[in-house]
DNA sequence: TCCCGCAATTGGTGTCACCAATGGCTTGCC
DNA sequence: GGCAAGCCATTGGTGACACCAATTGCGGGA
């Protein structure tokens, strides 16, 4: 429904270009460059730029035009950012690290939820969980990742902490992408499900130390799967 | 030495006037309004409105103009959004769900940096801690600042996780908010320096688990300070 | 030969005028 | 009173322009 936006099209491209190393840090751009290649006026090859500059992809200099920054720059959590690396090589490492990410707050913001959600998120939690356990045993995957997400973001929302409900939606694109890139089994292994189930139910009687553990343990769990399903990356 | 950039004044602007609450969420804003306000071309009201769709602050519609986007939806991960709050009212909520966030990370960081840091960056670490001891005593708050942070960066770097790493920049932001902000004691308390001292010495010594157990308490010491000092924003 | 300084070139920065498309709002008909 | 058609404000996109800073290369002097 939204018209198909022509300079989110050009910055997808560019910005895909840039993380999956098509592009070499330190190569310098022009807006002329960006709007032939593209078939597109100035004004927009702007507007692209000053968007990857936000993402730290860019930085704009006179005279020499746009540089393409090192990788230590990027805006690593931006969603958008997030699905492009996904997308292209390294998305292995890509996923470790993320997890790695998941595993330092999602804990903290289950026991936040414990302790701040409301009579609402906590009842739609545990009705995630049972909806979570049938979709599972059906093997719908995208409904059942539909779920996930959800569940993610309430418990990242409730936590009473905006940082962290900030990264409700890297998680979601973590989620999306572990699924599409067929990373997930073909149905969730029970103990997915039984430990979705004990954080939903740690956080409904609001016991906080609970909602944690069990959310550490299964991000842990995520994490060793990764571990086994793909050592694709091995790196040193 | 970078001259002064028009729309990044204007940006600032516009992103102080949105995050301080003096547009509330769901005013319609016009590029024309942007222009007009800020005495600027209509072209670099647009730069400037991309900027701020990037930061999730606000969304363009055509026929009505920029709707401001209500908090959920800001991109508060961001180190310019995060100088703005800090500036503007609800500072001490700010700097406690960012000293939360800070929690989750940081031992996990150090921890990583155990593991994984190359031995000059070990020796770096323990050299900060040194230095920082000698700086804190003569009490030099802004050269300390300059370490305090150094210090954190390096940590959240080697941590071997390109997400920590991305939040050094967020860190930064918060020490330097701390400071400015007159958060900070006239010179710094022994325990902290012991335990900046006590991180440096596990990662040089690749303890992991000293030290995450010594960065979880630093930071833990730091929320507990923030409690005490300002608890200003009592919320419910 | 080497170094310093000056000047030309290049490409971002900012402005302007214009047209296309779209969607909220109003008007008017049924 | 409800619904449909058309108006028009406002963004989306293009092209051309003046301006200025920094890079580069040329030339002259030591």
């Amino acid at each position: 429904m939204p018209p198909p936006a022509l300079h989110s099209a050009v910055l997808d491209a560019v910005g895909r270009a840039i993380t999956s190393g098509d592009i070499v840090p330190g190569t310098p751009l022009t807006l002329e460059s960006i709007g032939t290649q593209h078939q597109v006026s100035r004004t927009v090859a702007r507007e692209v730029m000053r968007m990857l500059e936000g993402l730290g992809l860019v930085r704009s200099r006179r005279r020499v035009g746009l540089v393409v920054l090192p990788m230590a720059e990027w805006n690593v959590l931006d969603p958008r950012v997030i699905r492009w690396r996904l997308a292209g090589p390294g998305r292995d490492e890509q996923l470790r690290t993320l997890t790695e990410l998941r595993h330092a707050v999602e804990p903290l913001a289950a026991a936040g939820a414990a302790r701040h959600a409301s009579a609402e998120q906590r009842a739609e939690l545990v009705d995630l969980a049972d909806r979570m356990r049938v979709l599972g045993a059906r093997g719908d995957l995208t409904e059942f990742l539909a779920l996930d997400i959800r569940m993610h973001e309430l418990l990242l929302r409730a936590s009473g902490n905006e940082m962290f409900g900030a990264l409700a939606a890297v998680v979601a694109e973590v989620l999306t992408g572990r699924t599409h890139l067929g990373l997930m089994p073909a149905a969730p292994v029970p103990e997915a499900l039984d430990q979705h189930e004990a954080v939903a139910r740690a956080v409904a009687d609001s016991d906080a130390a609970a909602a944690e553990a069990a959310m550490s343990a299964l991000v842990g769990e995520v994490r060793t799967a990764l571990d086994a399903a793909g050592p694709v990356g091995e790196h040193r």
